[in-house]
DNA sequence: ATGGCCATGTAACGTGTTACATGATTTC
DNA sequence: GAAATCATGTAACACGTTACATGGCCAT
């Protein structure tokens, strides 16, 4: 039950609209989660059917935007949900099932997969780096900054983790055989 | 699509029925893609009826244990799978969310939760630490060892991190008018 | 033979994903 | 004023979660 409460605090930083949060989540707000129009406007209606927050849409037609706030009990509900004690989501690695499958397969290199994921996760530990560094921080925001640096961090550790990997891969032939030797 | 295919793997270290499977998961292949018995038991059937495994249940009755086997069919889906491109997960850390709520609403603490966090992952630490000095590691299963490494080294990024954002906070007033005082 | 446990299974629901549709606004 | 774009929305499905149900097995 995150994403509502995602969306309240996105709201809290600066109101908006539907589509103006979904820019948000994609650029910055998302990283730590995603969310699709779609989503964000399924869980808007619910919010303010439900009184957390309010829309000031002139009328109710379709292609107008809404600018949404939070209401008091929508501020009073994120504060209750951020002191809850919550278990950490379990993790989910596609890759982590793809190595142990190509371990007990034996004969499926997967060293082209591991370095092309390598690039993606440096290409994203350099956006992370540069908002961090664009970024004026102060005492206020310590704790944005902080999500920031849990995001540097852990790309950090994967690609340090892939090229660990990717180095203990005796599995050379194997890859030359299935990619062009140019 | 990633629970068949973690299904198959399993099956192919070492056959066995739905409810082995499910305990397998729970105490090591399921770290990096978690499963419950319903999803276990659903899955395995769709895999049964498109012909990629194959069950040695004597009958069709409920209580009794069946033993699956994956076919050629299973292992070449899963080749297939294991070479194909696929994007990273997204990632979903709900306590990031909480953290910009905590920063955005100002006056609600969550060095509580962070601490608890703390502990729970420092738990999860030394359980991959200890399964990966148990281990018996050679050539044929560096792979998997390579998925418990990073295990262990996503648990000490997010022990370094979490330890570092509680030493920057000075909310350590608010947190101590929300604790007893004892 | 009964009570407890184990293995399999059903049902309902919540959330995330994908494809598509429709009304407004802008641009030329 | 027609085309492109933007904002909102609907629909259908996939996957994960939770609660519960049923049949077999074992111990006493």
């Amino acid at each position: 039950m995150s994403l509502p409460h995602a969306i309240l605090t996105a709201l809290l930083e600066q109101p908006g609209s539907g589509a103006e949060l979904a820019r948000r989540f994609d650029k910055s707000f998302g990283f730590f989660w995603p969310a699709t129009h779609q989503q964000i406007y399924r869980e808007l209606a619910k919010l303010e059917r439900n009184g957390l927050v309010h829309s000031t849409g002139r009328d109710s037609s379709r292609g107008r935007a809404k600018d949404y706030n939070v209401l008091a009990a929508g501020r009073k509900e994120l504060s209750r949900w951020t002191l809850e004690q919550q278990e950490p989501r379990p993790v989910r690695e596609e890759l982590m099932i793809r190595l142990r499958a190509s371990s007990v397969l034996g004969d499926v290199p997967i060293n082209d997969e591991l370095e092309r994921h390598l690039g993606l996760h440096r290409t994203q530990l350099a956006a992370y780096q540069q908002l961090d560094q664009r970024g004026s921080w102060d005492d206020a925001n310590r704790l944005q900054r902080a999500v920031l640096q849990a995001g540097i961090m852990f790309e950090q550790t994967w690609i340090e983790w892939a090229e660990h990997t990717l180095a203990l891969q005796p599995a050379a032939e194997t890859d030359r055989a299935t990619s062009t030797p140019r």
